[in-house]
RNA sequence: GGGCUCGUAGUGAAGUGGUCUAUCACGCCUCCCUGUCACGGAGGAGAUCGCCGGUUCAAAUCCGGUCGGGCCCGCCA
């Protein structure tokens, strides 16, 4: 019976059967310590047979081999357990040396990611790129907790579509069967749609954004975590988005401190309930603290983003940060405008660590008001087949409600502190790379 | 789309006109090494310095073009 790794202290005094990759080979003449590797972690075997060592003779990690051994408690073994008297076999043999090495820290400069890259499907074997996604995976696993115990419904939405609707963001066009078909850059009609059917719901699915965009921060396929919900106001999508970042971030440094601390990460200091600033006041406070004007832009400039991050960090006590009020002229069509102050859209942005992971607003619910923002605001036709199901379902009996969009990639950069968003991707697609 | 910037063994770096027949580290190969954990030691292989053209007695180094990256801005998550 395999045991893994982490159980080896559970099995002291026992013969024990390991599986895994052959991770690290150190040679000391009569004494051989090897590493092998599997889901839970390493493992060091220690081998003094001559024979055995020369079973990996010319074999690479990456090797995949099975050892048997006794386990022995080892206060100088890594996790204080390791197998000795071990029986090598080899399964799968690898005689090519890979291409990036997978024992040591790899290279995050930027001159050096297009390499980090090319060659993932070997790099990510790396333990140091194998806990980025271990975090990203328990951001995920925290996130959609979080949603079910505020009694959210988990929907999947279709991302091909007949039409570009949602404007703002350029659409990657596709061949449908000799149609013109576009792929979603956001579930956002079909969200605001099943709010009228669970009053609740979340997504976590790609998006894809044809933006010629080359920032640290922009990818043409990124997951977005989206959540939309019925019967509240601006300040319960805020008190959502806080309870939201709070817990995911108490789950992520409860469950995977080992590998945040391993990527030097820290616990980000957040405000129970994420302190609120407006535009107006953070163009105010920039233009004062910097010297540059920015008052009456209708957007925050990259820098102001991070300044008054910074400024929230040493004064607010919150490393994150909403931005609220935002001009009415920039809105999208589906957007509801304040209603005491109607040149000011009911939107908020949630700041991390210097950069947006969030936009949320409330919705228009009023189906003659959202059929008029749609002539006027975005010049759409209502008999468009990409708006109708969107305006059956405001004509249907639409409550109040609001929702969100968050960045999982940028999520998991920010609280792990990479430089770059495609650090935390997998495989990530940008402007350039469609590969690997 | 605009601006700036970089390209040297498999990987990461040094070298900014001549002694470069290109240096170092990691990795790889051979040998030594019984407590390593970025093991240590000795030796070895591996690069037409992204590509094309130009200037020069002489180019990795200067100039032009080209291809491929990166960063910032616009836009966004």
């Amino acid at each position: 019976m395999r045991i893994l790794s982490s159980d080896l202290k559970d099995h002291i005094g026992e013969t024990v059967h390991v599986e895994g990759w052959l991770h690290k080979k150190r040679l000391l003449g009569g004494l051989t310590f090897i590493n092998i590797r599997d889901r839970r972690g390493l493992v060091q075997v220690v081998i003094k047979d001559k024979a055995e060592v020369e079973k990996l003779r010319g074999l690479q990690i990456g090797t995949v081999v099975t050892i048997d051994g006794k386990a022995i408690e080892e206060p100088r073994a890594p996790g204080g357990a390791e197998l000795h008297d071990a029986v090598v076999t080899v399964l799968v043999p690898v005689s090519e040396e890979p291409s990036i090495e997978i024992d040591k820290p790899l290279s995050h400069r930027p001159d050096n990611l297009d390499t980090l890259f090319e060659y993932r499907a070997v790099g990510l074997r790396n333990l140091q790129e194998t806990a980025i996604f271990k975090v990203q995976s328990a951001i995920t696993k925290a996130a959609r907790e979080y949603f079910y115990s505020q009694e959210f419904t988990e929907i999947r939405t279709p991302k091909l579509l007949a039409a570009a609707t949602e404007g703002g963001a350029e659409v990657f066009k596709i061949d449908y069967f000799g149609r013109e078909a576009t792929l979603a850059q956001s579930p956002q009609f079909y969200k605001q749609i099943m709010v009228g059917v669970f009053e609740r719901v979340f997504e976590i699915a790609p998006v894809y954004r044809a933006e010629p965009s080359a920032t640290t921060r922009h990818m043409t396929e990124y997951i977005s975590i989206d959540g939309e919900m019925g019967f509240i106001s601006i300040k319960d999508l805020n008190e959502f988005l806080s309870g939201l970042l709070n817990f995911v971030s108490d789950y992520i440094w409860e469950h995977n401190e080992a590998d945040l601390k391993s990527l030097r990460a820290t616990k980000p200091v957040l405000a129970k309930a994420i302190p609120e600033i407006s535009m107006e006041e953070i163009h105010k406070l920039y233009t004062e603290a910097n010297g540059e004007s920015t008052i009456g832009e209708k957007d925050l400039r990259p820098d102001e983003e991070r300044w008054i991050c910074e400024y929230a960090s040493k004064n607010l006590g919150s490393e994150a940060v909403f931005v609220t009020d935002w001009p009415a002229s920039d809105m999208k069509f589906y957007h509801k405008a304040q209603a005491d102050k109607p040149e000011l859209a009911d939107r908020v942005d949630l700041l991390f660590r210097g950069v947006e992971i969030a936009t949320g607003s409330m919705r228009e619910n009023n189906y003659e008001v959202v059929l008029k923002q749609l002539k006027e605001m975005a010049g759409g036709n209502p008999d468009d087949e990409g708006f109708k199901p969107l305006l059956t379902a405001m004509q249907s009996g639409m409550p109040t409600h609001g929702g969100f969009g968050m960045g999982l990639e940028r999520l998991t950069q920010k609280f792990i502190g990479l430089n770059n968003v495609k650090e935390a991707t997998l495989f990530p697609r940008d402007i350039n790379r469609l590969a690997p």
